[in-house]
DNA sequence: AATCAACGAAATCTGCAATC
DNA sequence: GATTGCAGATTTCGTTGATT
């Protein structure tokens, strides 16, 4: 008796086989489910064994369904392992876009702590060639436990999750929302692609802002969002909808949701191209190619990096004398010391704004050349770039180091 | 407000070469 | 041969920024 009471219990907590089975469907006008209103979106209610039923808004895109200049399928043709230059985590690379699940919550707030706990959870993923969007929505906090079953049935498939600034913010969230309802969170330790990083690491020196919404407009080329919920205005409405039991101004945040689920697929996309083949697929911004060259000069790709860069350099129309330090810096990793001095030289021959390629010289001609009287010559042409600018507390570092560097090189040459 | 990965700067280690 | 000083590599520490 008492064992069959357990069983059922822990069907219900997610650990017995009774929850292995489908969710019933239960029509959305069902009228027990529809005492309380939900936004008039596409969807039905879903639930567990034993648990009240919960709303699932439900969009489907075709296999061809566009989204900021790509199409969404089109991920399935690549695998994390695009991300090799950007991720350092090797489990990324194992990641398949056909078993992963997109996830962004909306929640009752920022601070963490089971204070704050998601409302809408929406999840993408990709059936056949076709995307979809679930997003679980909890009519109200009584209904939490409901709704993370029903997540489980749809996540739970998945191996891996792709966010925005989820390793920091969503998954701890539904982690300790689990937690809370001592229910097993499915995948338990996921691969994870937070998509915050590699955009940061590829777009943060174009673009300076790296929010979702600055990567759509920046990245996408999507138009501004019209009448899009500001983020830190969600809590209120969702609260407003408890008292007052109005869905109606919900309805934008469901929509905010899942676009920010589909930028995200796209965003994903785009990073995934230019990765995995900077030559035919290039950002088209010099500055994107030039944080490209960078990161696979990092992980030790320097013919791919150099041709990020001297592309890089092709298209830019600015000064590019940035993008010539980075040549010059590559070329040093290679250990081809004497044509990174080549690109220090002309940047010097230039008068370059930046000390770095000065005081590089100065070491090439004391350490590799021996021409002490030039490297000193080149240490005070760095000391002169130096004091003709505002000085940062870095600058008066190098200053000193310079000095130092000068008084040596003045000793080696016999100057007192 | 809480969290966490990435990044840059600073500190430490390693190996080489000059000097006495 | 021991000491010194450097550059480059590696490790550690502190800061930044994105999420509702």
């Amino acid at each position: 008796m008492l064992d069959v009471e357990l069983r059922e219990r822990l069907a219900r907590l997610g650990y017995g086989r009774a929850t292995t089975g489908t969710s019933r469907v239960i029509e959305t006008s069902s009228p027990d489910q529809a005492s309380r209103a939900v936004p008039r979106v596409p969807g039905q209610h879903r639930a567990v064994a034993g648990e009240p039923a919960c709303f699932v808004a439900e969009s489907r895109y075709a296999v061809d369904h566009d989204h900021g200049e790509v199409v969404l399928s089109d991920l399935l043709t690549h695998t994390g392992a695009a991300f090799r230059p950007l991720v350092p985590d090797p489990r990324v690379l194992e990641l398949d876009f056909s078993r992963a699940a997109f996830v962004d919550c909306e929640t009752t707030g920022l601070a963490g702590g089971t204070g704050t706990y998601a409302f809408l959870i929406g999840v993408g993923y990709f059936v056949g060639g076709s995307f979809h969007v679930d997003q679980f929505f909890m009519r109200d906090p009584g209904e939490e436990r409901g709704v993370l079953l029903a997540l489980r049935e749809t996540l739970g498939e998945r191996n891996a999750v792709v966010t925005f600034n989820g390793k920091s913010f969503d998954w701890p969230l539904l982690e300790t929302r689990h937690i809370y309802h001592r229910i097993r969170l499915a995948p338990d330790d996921p691969i994870h692609l937070d998509m915050l990083h590699p955009s940061r690491r590829l777009f943060k020196r174009r673009l300076g802002s790296c929010a979702l919404s600055s990567l759509e407009v920046g990245v996408l080329s999507l138009p501004a969002r019209n009448g899009d919920v500001p983020g830190w205005q969600i809590p209120g409405l969702y609260f407003d909808y408890l008292r007052r039991g109005d869905a109606g101004p919900l309805t934008p945040v469901f929509e905010h949701n899942r676009l920010d689920i589909l930028t995200l697929a796209a965003l994903t996309l785009k990073v995934a191209r230019h990765a995995t083949d900077p030559v035919a697929a290039p950002p088209e911004h010099a500055l994107d190619l030039m944080c490209l060259g960078r990161a696979f000069g990092d992980v030790g790709d320097f013919e791919i990096a150099l041709r990020c860069l001297e592309r890089a350099r092709a298209i830019m129309s600015e000064p590019d004398e940035e993008i010539r330090a980075c040549v010059a810096a590559l070329y040093k990793r290679m250990r081809n010391y004497a044509t990174a001095a080549d690109v220090w030289h002309a940047l010097v021959a230039e008068g370059a704004l930046s000390i770095e390629p000065y005081v590089e010289l100065a070491k090439h001609a004391e350490h590799r050349l021996r021409d002490y009287a030039r490297a000193a010559v080149l240490a005070e042409q760095a000391l002169a770039v130096c004091s003709s600018r505002a000085t940062t507390a870095r600058d008066g570092r190098v200053r000193a180091e310079l000095i130092h560097r000068l008084a040596r090189l003045r000793r080696r040459q016999g100057i007192a």
